[in-house]
DNA sequence: GTCTATTTTTGCCTC
DNA sequence: AAAAATAGAC
């Protein structure tokens, strides 16, 4: 049975592509090229529906990533564009990288033919670059992260006398990231929010940012972005070039796009025929209000829908075929400018556009489905999805309590560990979090355990100290007008040239209007500096001389290592005796490797800080870690949610920032990490949490209630026999956790639960410390906990638990004093003390830590 | 003037 | 708990 929809006039053009040696039945099921044979009806209609602007609505699972693929295969081979005239954009380079992939195995060879497939950052800057004279840059322009933007904008304080404990550069760096996202050059910025910062300089400082850029020859994310949009409408010419070439557009996860990158797309999907676009200027009515919290929390999307509003009201040209694919269930960046309205007003956006709605999903079994689709149906604002599988019901999601976090990892890593022992791949296995803090004690129980993970996301490959010190030398030989990096690296390794020499090259670069470089070269020349420093700064300054020189002669990754090695940067490493130096060492290898993709250096930094990720050898089997962020598009047979505990998830900075809106999000974010699990989903929460240090309690999440009882299954926590092996330990325990599992479902049992522990809120680590005290030894040197109100707190059989734990592991150590010995976090030290199974040591590095000996090894 | 050791703040999620 | 700002030693 064939739907045709309406403009798939292409459907019975088989021999186009000849299905080769297909039987005749099997031929005639699957009319149309083979590509489309395996599609579901809606799945299909969302390929060949090409002309006019399309919805995909596709929930998690649903086969998204396919539906794009093969809509771009189909345009090919339909001949209706060439690889370079479509435009295909997606957030990360994860998910550019696999539909590449995919592309390629569909049609079977190489995909370089698509110069237009990447994310939106990226074919930005390469726009960008193209043009790049139209705002005033060089094509070579440094693409600035947020840690060089923020001290950029410390140094615009500094030089305005605008004291920075009160008015920080980070909470001026957001702003401007958020008026860049929603499309706010600085002209634009609706006077009453540009007053709120430093007594109404916002926006005065907004405006010398940009100059600022311009003359540093660089841009930040956001210019990327807002830069192409001023180009297009200040030159209509080079707009139609770009609609004109771009005969097909294809956005992916579209509900995350912000105003910014939604004026984007809708100026180049407009029909080239429309000679001017009018320009958009937004009309506010000032609320003066002067309170900063009460502002943020009001504003929300409202400015944005007045900028949509006026461009919405513009007579638009006919639109031309874009189709963007999304999920409203799973618009989880509203906190970096995300706007769900972009999804939810589509069809009003683009007239005439057709929705698609994908429902089936071919992920998870059906409980899980359930508990995902029961939990999202409690927020209001969405435009409804009903998934469905047609797979069995499956194992139950469980939902675990444990008395705190640590108890929790090591249920989590015992649980595992008996996955493993049934046959589960550990790569089948990941742990969602919320926040990054989060993962540590998960680490450190691995480490433990010997249980072999991998951390996705995490702290990226170039934004570390090595990384970016190391492309900070490049990037001065690069762009001599660079001083955010000229000045990271002039006293990296130690030269003797400490503030007061910078403070002096500022000022001679500002009186002369030179970059610093320049007013470095011209300062050695003059007796203003103390020979020493002036010694040394000549040697600078001579050194990238010579390395400019030698760059016209020598390989780029050659010159790198030359310039690692003479600088002193290398040795600077090699001499550091702390326990991570030597993987520093490790990643500048691995950073002059990576150099070899690229054809030059300025090749290379132009993609350095777009396109660089960490590869964790994935080959490898191992358990993932990562945030619910950081999960979306993936995909796992297990999947384990720790900490879904009130404040932490749904997170009450979230709450605090965005109010409903924000809950909204959170919900979205566990219907996410749900919906990541094909055939076992596992919910934790803790009563007790440390956080920052300090250990508190916590209530259950508002989250747990909402899921349905019928999927869900309560069960115990396994956690424990870890240190003290069997005796005495779980008893008590388990006590607490039948109190859990018998008053789960009855109204109000949050507040039961916090009443147990007297007060419940926030009233201090007391108990907690203690706990912490007894089985963390290992990382806590600082004793204190409060006894006192531990055994007023807390029932008798506790105590002994205490004891038992700290007891249990009194065998006597292997070492003696003095040993020398290396722990993986603190590095090398001595042993000054001794006692049972635990060594004071002496760290040359970290200080006096007492730690077990089992995490120490002999030096 | 520069480097190191103590003290203070401030933090979650990202291209 | 880590980073930044700050105070003292060379």
């Amino acid at each position: 049975m064939i739907r045709m929809t309406e403009p798939s006039k292409i459907t019975d053009v088989p021999d186009h592509q000849p299905a080769a040696g297909g039987i005749a039945a099997r031929a005639r099921a699957s009319v149309g090229p083979k590509y489309l044979s395996g599609l579901n009806p809606e799945q299909r209609e969302a390929v060949e529906t090409l002309d006019g602007p399309v919805l995909v609505l596709a929930g998690a699972g649903t086969g998204k990533t396919r539906v794009l693929t093969t809509r771009i295969a189909h345009i090919l081979s339909q001949g209706r564009a060439r690889p370079a005239e479509i435009l295909s954009v997606t957030f990360t380079n994860k998910a550019a990288r696999e539909m590449k992939h995919r592309l390629g195995q569909m049609l079977g060879h190489a995909v370089e033919g698509m110069p237009w497939l990447g994310t939106f950052h990226s074919i930005g800057g390469r726009i960008l670059r193209t043009h790049a004279e139209l705002a005033q840059l060089k094509s070579n322009f440094t693409v600035l992260d947020t840690d060089d933007q923020v001290r950029l904008l410390k140094q615009l304080l500094q030089a305005d006398n605008i004291d920075d404990k009160r008015w920080p550069a980070r909470m001026l760096a957001g702003l401007i990231d958020g008026w860049k996202n929603r499309g706010l050059t600085p002209s634009q910025v609706p006077s009453g929010e540009a007053a709120v910062f430093a007594n109404g300089k916002g926006g005065k400082l907004y405006a010398s940012y940009q100059e600022r850029l311009k003359i540093l020859n660089a841009a930040d994310f956001g210019d990327l972005l807002l830069e192409d949009i001023r180009i297009f409408r200040e030159h209509p010419d080079i707009l139609r070039q770009y609609q004109q070439r771009f005969k097909f557009i294809l956005v992916d996860e579209y509900q995350d796009t912000n105003v910014a990158q939604y004026l984007w797309l809708r100026l180049l999907s407009q029909a080239p025929s429309k000679p001017t676009v009018p320009a958009v200027i937004p009309e506010r009515i000032e609320e003066a209000s002067s309170d900063v919290q009460l502002h943020v929390a009001e504003s929300g999307s409202e400015p944005a829908m007045s900028e949509r509003a006026a461009l919405a009201a513009a007579p638009a040209g006919p639109t031309k075929n874009i189709c963007c694919v999304g999920d409203d269930d799973q618009s989880i960046y509203g906190w970096r400018g995300a706007e769900v309205d972009n999804i939810l007003r589509f069809d009003h956006d683009f007239p005439g556009a057709k929705v698609i709605r994908l429902e089936r999903n071919y992920r998870s079994t059906g409980h899980i489905l359930a508990a995902a689709s029961h939990l999202i149906a409690h927020n209001e604002g969405r435009l409804g999805k009903t998934l469905r599988t047609e797979d069995h019901d499956g194992e139950k999601v469980t939902v675990t309590g444990s008395w705190d976090s640590e108890e929790e990892a090591r249920g989590i890593g015992e649980e595992i560990e008996q996955l493993q022992r049934q046959g589960e791949k550990l790569n089948e296995v990941a742990i969602l979090v919320r926040a990054s803090y989060q993962m540590r004690e998960f680490e450190d129980r691995f480490v433990t355990l010997g249980l072999p993970y991998r951390v996705i996301g995490g702290p990226r490959f170039y934004e570390r100290a090595e990384i970016r010190d190391a492309l900070a030398y490049l990037r001065v030989i690069n762009s001599p007008a660079d001083d955010l990096a000229f000045e990271r690296i002039v006293n990296v390794p130690k030269r003797g040239l400490g503030d007061a020499t910078v403070q002096m090259l500022h000022d001679h670069a500002r009186k002369r209007r030179i970059p610093l470089f320049e007013a470095a070269r011209a300062v050695v020349e003059t007796d203003e500096l103390k020979p020493k420093a002036r010694g040394s700064l000549r040697e600078v300054v001579a050194q990238f001389d010579r390395w400019r020189a030698q760059r016209e002669v020598t390989a780029h990754t050659d010159l790198a290592q030359i310039v690692l090695d003479e600088s002193g940067y290398t040795e600077m490493w090699q001499k550091d005796r702390s326990a991570d130096a030597a993987g520093r060492l490790e990643n500048l290898k691995e950073l002059v490797r990576s150099m070899e993709e690229f054809e030059n250096l300025q090749g290379f930094l132009e993609h350095i800080s777009l396109v660089m990720d960490r590869d964790s050898g994935a080959d490898e089997d191992a358990v993932s870690l990562m945030t619910l962020h950081s999960a979306k598009g993936l995909e796992f047979d297990n999947v384990f949610l720790p900490g879904w505990e009130e404040g932490l998830f749904p997170s009450q900075r979230t709450l605090d920032e965005q109010g409903r809106a924000g809950l909204e999000e959170e919900r979205r974010l566990g219907h996410v990490g749900i919906t990541r699990a094909r055939r076992r989903a596992k919910i934790y929460f803790a009563t007790n949490r440390r956080i920052h240090g300090t250990w508190s309690t916590t209530i259950p999440s508002r989250f747990l209630d909402e899921l349905p009882a019928a999927n869900v299954e309560i069960t115990e926590s396994k956690g424990g026999s870890a240190w003290g092996g069997t005796g005495g330990y779980g008893a008590s325990r388990f006590d607490d956790m039948e109190a859990f599992g018998s008053t789960y479902s009855t109204p109000g049992w949050q507040r039961a639960q916090a009443n147990r522990n007297r007060g419940g809120g926030r009233t201090g680590g007391g108990s907690g410390g203690f706990e912490e005290q007894a089985s963390t030894f290992s990382s806590s040197a600082s004793s204190g906990p409060d006894f006192g109100s531990f055994s007023s707190r807390r029932r008798g059989p506790l105590t002994i638990e205490g004891e038992l734990v700290a007891k249990s592991t009194g065998t006597t150590s292997e070492f003696a004093l003095s040993d020398r010995v290396f722990h993986q976090k603190f590095g090398y030290g001595r042993v000054t003390r001794i006692d049972g199974n635990k060594l004071t040591i002496a760290f040359d590095k970290a200080g006096e830590k007492k730690v077990v000996d089992s995490f120490v090894q002999r030096a």
